[in-house]
DNA sequence: GCCAACGTTGGC
DNA sequence: GCCAACGTTGGC
């Protein structure tokens, strides 16, 4: 079982847009580090959602139902998707300043690169965030 | 709205 | 293959 953390910003695709579809495919990726994070998930994988931008915070905990794909939305073979379900909402959100002030969270990579869409986390840093936003 | 960080592109 | 220029992302 592996952990990641995706970002989007709340006004292209909101975590109640996608409560709202039930299921989605995860577009849009256009960087390489991030692709290859798309293609580490496993189905069953679980992910947390960020909003970016606006709001700044982790709302929610998604789980990968299919692996990555091509990317039905262009027809460069360089970029894929992957299968998403929302799993459940946090009861209170958890901003990037939480996380940036909590002792066990200065590694994860939503702190130290910024512009990363799609990171992996340890299942530690994975557990902090939920029991933080619970 | 500004600017820093960083990834990508293209000239040499 | 290096590096400067440029574009994009995202926090503030």
């Amino acid at each position: 079982m592996q952990y990641f953390l995706v970002k989007s910003e709340p006004f292209k695709y909101s975590w109640d847009q996608f409560n709202k579809d039930k299921r989605t495919f995860w577009d849009g990726v256009r960087n390489y580090q991030a692709r290859n994070n798309l293609k580490e998930m496993k189905e069953g994988d679980l992910v947390l959602f960020y909003h970016s931008n606006e709001g700044k915070d982790v709302v929610g905990i998604a789980k990968v139902v299919k692996e990555f794909y091509q990317d039905p939305t262009t027809e460069d073979k360089n970029w894929v998707v992957v299968d998403l379900e929302p799993v459940q909402s946090l009861k209170k959100p958890v901003t990037l300043a939480t996380i940036k002030a909590d002792e066990r969270l200065k590694d994860v990579s939503l702190v130290k690169q910024g512009r990363l869409s799609v990171m992996q986390l340890k299942a530690e840093e994975f557990d902090r965030i939920v029991e933080l936003g619970s």
